[in-house]
DNA sequence: CGTTGTGAAATGATTCACAGCT
DNA sequence: AGCTGTGAATCATTTCACAACG
């Protein structure tokens, strides 16, 4: 068993996504092999850092060699968690929230999206993308019931609290949130903040100074 | 004028548009003055932080007094460049592209979306939102003629790197990219990226551990 | 008094550089 | 030869702590 488990630095969690980005894209081609080099070469990393990351989860380079793409590939859904499927929700049937319903990278990644609610009676019942739309009320029976581990928020800033804390409430494990608002949530909930807005603002900044090139650590 | 310039830690640009939008908060509740203390503790921030970090930009601070909103709204803006209006445009008129267009908080910050473009001649012409989609042989000449400056790239993968080069050789300098890939751009082109699966897959992560609370640094 | 701005100290992350494996 | 894993060194960011100010 991994022994492992100190205190991942923040940084090398949200590499580990891209690398298994990278890896899958090279999975798809049938590379056998791929180097600490020339992957980070790939994702602008310096190859110590890309041997580090992975370092801190077990030794699944082989010397001389670099890493073998299937079982790093196996190794980074593992860790990640996604080495299994997930169940989650949508809490909002705005414009974001239906464009995310139909959105199949999360199906292809094991996310499974198997309910979407709305608190707006008028939009309660109608069909989005073969989802019926459910009220709030079903939310408790529903995340149980479904076995909804994650949701995704994209209600109006003003409810997204409330939202957040019934989601809580009825069990869910981890938020994405769409509202530009910081939510409160107690320890044994994660929350990822998606603003949209916050996003082009960065941009406005870089392309107010005369441009530092991209972000050096983007994503 | 200003003489700072140094060299802001990518930190605290990240953090630069989270004061904004708290900030603006206070500003529509007519709060006149908030401290260092206050803003942090909305933020899950130490003081020191947010002292630090506005300091890099200039001295607004009052002592014994603190931050007077109206002010600090105004010199954020400035420092992020959202004091004055920027042109974007929008790649792909799939499910996401859709959904931004009528996105009415980025009016609001400013950034007027002015026009939408797709690859697909079935998606060319037809109307979204009140936009007609445009043809990407258009692009070169909107760009220009419309002064846009930001652009969001909401197309497949594989053809994201093509869309960046377009938008690149058209005058584009900063380019918010929804495609699971990264781009290469020069120097002086920031990208912002955004991947929904990644972040699911952050909060698998978290949601596999014990869980750590909210990462340290969200957003 | 309360609160800022800021050097100095502490903590955290990245890069270097090399022993050791294949 | 080629490449990993990792301690040690460097570099970056955060926190501390306090003088100075309204």
């Amino acid at each position: 068993m991994k022994p492992a488990r100190d205190k991942i630095p923040t940084p090398t969690v949200r590499r580990l996504s891209l690398y298994l980005r990278e890896i899958e894209s090279l999975l798809a081609q049938n590379r056998l092999t791929v180097s600490s080099k020339q992957l980070g070469d790939r994702l602008s990393l310096t190859d110590a850092q890309v041997r580090k990351d992975l370092a801190y989860f077990g030794q699944f380079g082989h010397p001389g060699i670099g890493y073998r793409v299937p079982e790093l590939v196996e190794e980074l859904r593992k860790i990640l968690g996604t080495d299994r499927p997930w169940n989650g929700c949508i809490v909002g049937a705005g414009n974001i929230g239906r464009a995310l319903l139909p959105y199949n990278r999360f199906q292809r990644k094991g996310f499974h999206i198997v309910a979407i609610f709305d608190g707006d009676p008028k939009v309660v019942g109608t069909d989005v993308e073969g989802h019926k739309v459910r009220p709030m009320s079903d939310l408790p029976g529903l995340v149980a019931e479904r076995d909804i581990k994650l949701a995704i928020i994209a209600v109006p800033a003003e409810s997204a609290q409330s939202v957040a804390d019934q989601l809580i409430d009825a069990g869910v494990v981890g938020i994405l949130n769409f509202a530009p608002v910081r939510l409160d949530v107690h320890d044994k909930v994660s929350v990822g903040d998606v603003d949209l807005s916050v996003a082009l603002e960065q941009l406005a900044f870089q392309a107010s100074l005369g441009v530092t090139g991209s972000l050096d650590d983007r994503e």
